[in-house]
DNA sequence: TCAGAAAGATAACATCGGTCAATAGACCCG
DNA sequence: CGGGTCTATTGACCGATGTTATCTTTCTGA
């Protein structure tokens, strides 16, 4: 089963408050990100498909990523969904802190390091902070938001698009934690990662791998997807940044106005 | 556009209780049902397809869906998504409030009355009783959860199980607010309808609800769902409610225990 | 009651995507 | 260095789904 994990205490941990809570940085009054920094007292890394809460499981603890990615997973006997990616700066299991059991599990992509939050400190916060509460509020509602997309991505685009799509977004979102834009985009995802999270098979996830290369728009390699042209690649994936709600460095995208 | 809208103002509106935020009831401390209640100072009728909000409006007060069902659509210059649908008792508008813009229209399928809450009070419920703040934040979790399992249904499923699934999904649904489960289950969706949520074309969702009548497990006429089989047909559509996190009458599912 | 509109049903054909099988390349470990 | 495993690739075949068109049924309003 899952091995590798690595965890290490510290009662107080430094953190840049570049990325950390990155998604809610704009919605934060002063001293508010280092008030949720303070929260998390522990860290811990996972390797590549290290579970750190699977489905059913009781939790006391919530977690933030604090670096690289992770799928949120649906499983049945003989397959595997994926139902979300999250980027640093997500709380990727704070439900966890109010539904108690979680209905996915969490699933480390490559290497990743996690915060940790006890839930009785979280709970304490919520009543002591307002303003922190609506934080976290905030953050639920984006992942629905998020979510949202991805069932239109899935009602409407075929699986060239899909993929397309993902990688916008993903870019798009780590762009709001303040990475820079580069001709490549570097994920640790395998061909069957990106059929898991567009529903498809691993041959078709291949085949639509196949037509993006030879659209020209993009070349994808191990994951990393490499493209001289985003634009272009947004357009054929019919990406529109707006759902993300743009805060951070990234301007809001008011194309819906 | 959009026409026959009703207001009725009262500064009080007398609701039973049974199904007015009916899936936070489980989760609500004493008096905080009346209380949120007594927020609601409007109501609105909409007929069929009478769009409630509109993507990108700002909004300065939110809905609870009173009686009728409601779509969420994303739209598309030539088609229509739906990505969720909603029941009474449901906020169905309330990351209007915390977001300003929405990233998706608000939709009646059918006959509608909704209540509406100024954002304004609402702002103040959230500050004075944290409890309601919690129960509106725990609203939002079950949406999102909602939302992961359409995403897995889309990947996983074909066109007649998603069918299956989303009526049972409703079944359930209406089941922890209160109505009966029966043999007929009365739906004011079109094959067209049923296809938007599917993400098939209108054609391609006769043909599952043709095969649907063929399994004899149920049979859609006008919408109305007919079944002798509802555990034959949550087998058929692979439907577990666990993810609906069951409060209310139904009783908890605990099949992931 | 009738006519028009909306919804549903059906058929023919094309494309998308699943499955199975075989192979090649990349990486890991001894 | 060599074998084993994971990942990527490709081809053949078949079922699922899209598109277009036509037709029937049902609803609705004059």
């Amino acid at each position: 089963m899952s091995r590798g994990s690595d965890i290490s205490a510290g009662s107080r941990l430094n953190y840049t408050g570049d990325f950390l809570a990155g998604r809610l940085r704009a919605n934060l009054p002063e001293g508010d990100l280092e008030y949720i920094e303070s929260l998390v007292t522990q860290e811990r890394c996972l390797t590549d498909r290290e579970v750190l809460l699977r489905r059913g499981q009781l939790a006391n603890q919530s977690a933030i990523l604090v670096e690289g990615f992770m799928f949120r997973t649906m499983d049945t006997c003989d397959r595997r969904f994926i139902v979300g990616v999250h980027v640093p700066g997500d709380f990727v299991d704070l439900h966890s802190f109010a539904l108690k059991r979680l209905d996915h599990s969490l699933v480390a992509s490559g290497n990743v390091r996690v915060g940790l939050a006890n839930h009785s400190r979280l709970e304490l916060a919520m009543r002591e902070r307002p303003s922190v509460a609506r934080a976290m509020w905030f953050a639920t509602l984006l992942d629905a938001a998020i979510h949202r997309k991805w069932i239109q991505m899935l009602e409407q685009l075929d699986a060239p698009q899909r993929i397309a799509h993902i990688y916008c977004e993903l870019q798009t979102r780590l762009g709001v934690i303040g990475r820079p834009v580069s001709r490549a985009l570097r994920m640790p995802f395998t061909q069957l990662d990106l059929a898991d999270m567009c529903g498809v098979s691993a041959v078709h996830a291949n085949r639509a791998v196949s037509k993006l290369r030879e659209t020209g728009l993009a070349e994808i390699r191990r994951g990393t997807l490499y493209t001289n042209d985003w634009p272009g690649l947004q357009r054929y994936a019919q990406f529109d940044a707006a759902y993300l709600y743009g805060e951070g460095p990234l301007k809001r995208n008011e194309s819906w106005d």
